[in-house]
DNA sequence: ATAATAGTGTCTCTTAGACAATATTTC
DNA sequence: GAAATATTGTCTAAGAGACACTATTAT
């Protein structure tokens, strides 16, 4: 196959911004202004520039559809979904990203002006999303279920600083399924590294004041908490 | 941005195909025919065509590069490389997919008549490869590791029947730790789902006859086995 | 018999999970 | 005080790891 031949596709990076807010699981949703699937819910996302790395044009869409910068976020690849006809305009592959954000005001607007929202994870799939939109994000929150395992990263749902209560509920919600408080307690602040104390409590969850953490500097859990 | 406008990409699957034979975990390369990195080592791959899935170019590969179809290995998606310059010749992202085989007679050659061999992970990883492909090989192998931690995943390098020491033999060599065989032993029979029992043994390891297993119906272990 | 590997049993220590009990706040 | 949440303690059952012991083959 000389230069000239391969078959030329467009590459686009698709977002999966999760966050827990209250009792739910929810996902940073556009509203699409243009055709194909124009008015219908997708996933943020857009075209990988020429001269742009994968993770770099993950970052750029996360902060114009979010306003906040990467770096403030977990950010990384999902993986990558090509099948022919995907997007009916021309050949196209999506590298997908996950990105788990702390509970944020409201979505800022996109600089393309287009609606956005966040929404229930499971509503958006059982509503259906643009594209194959919904078995990305189906695949993102597998991903994010299971890292909660045997990672950290529970806590980039969180502030900066937070209560062993607010870990767990993002525990709760992402898993779907109630933790004992007291084992949960136990079990996280042994785990050596996971968590970092700080010498301030608060009030904020009601009740006897609480300790407030900051993410220690391990990135694996050992051992890893175990799905109910 | 209208249709004409948008970056033209190439876009390849690589593929990091593992097998463990004798003591070592080895990858399949290929000696390139062509610039660039003309006579290099590298992981075999190719462009993706214009109406192939990228699971499908990723088997079509695996086809020819082995001779063996794609349903007698376990093949995944691995992840996407796309570092503008990666390709010194034009912008290519990659889909890498990883492999896993039992021990094949040898390599099959090319159907571009390319050298291919099996050699050493590591030693691969240490004498470079050409593009990226060292730094694939390196996230393909700890995939792998990761994987036969909660998987069934290790009986994918290993003949349709296997014995209980042929299974820990991939762990030890995949991990590069010693397992006790009384514990594995017990371990990996009392994990329901895992093994499927035949009225088979064989004496081919020495020693007393070992009962022959064939892989179960279940996709993850409950509990994982637990790296040293 | 000896060597080699297969497979079972046993012991100890750690951990998971259930849940009692105590501590510190707000109302 | 009552209610709410935080944190510690205790008990029990299950699992991990060390390793003795028995079983079945080849030579």
């Amino acid at each position: 196959m000389t230069l000239a031949e391969f078959p030329a596709f467009a590459v686009t990076v698709d977002l999966v911004v999760l966050t827990v807010r209250g009792d739910e699981l929810q996902v940073l949703t556009v509203r699409r202004g243009e055709p194909p699937y124009e008015g219908e819910w997708a996933l943020p996302g857009g075209f990988v520039l020429p001269n742009e790395g994968l993770d770099q044009a993950a970052a750029r869409e996360l902060l114009e559809e979010t306003g906040l910068s990467a770096n403030s976020f977990h950010l990384e690849q999902l993986r990558s979904y090509g099948r022919p006809g995907r997007d009916p305009r021309m050949r196209t592959i999506t590298v997908a990203y996950i990105a788990l954000a702390p509970d944020l005001p409201t979505p800022v607007a996109d600089t393309d002006a287009a609606e956005a929202r966040w929404q229930s994870a499971q509503a958006a799939i059982g509503a259906g999303l643009a594209f194959d939109h919904a078995e990305i994000l189906r695949d993102g929150i597998e991903r994010a279920r299971a890292k909660l395992e045997y990672t950290p990263l529970a806590a980039a749902f969180c502030p900066p600083e937070f209560t062993i209560s607010e870990l767990r509920h993002v525990y709760e919600v992402v898993w779907g399924s109630a933790l004992d408080p007291r084992n949960f307690h136990r079990k996280v602040t042994k785990t050596q590294g996971f968590l970092a104390p700080t010498d301030q409590t608060t009030t904020r969850d009601g009740g006897r004041p609480a300790r407030l953490y900051r993410v220690g500097p391990i990135e694996r859990l050992h051992p890893p908490l175990i799905r109910g």
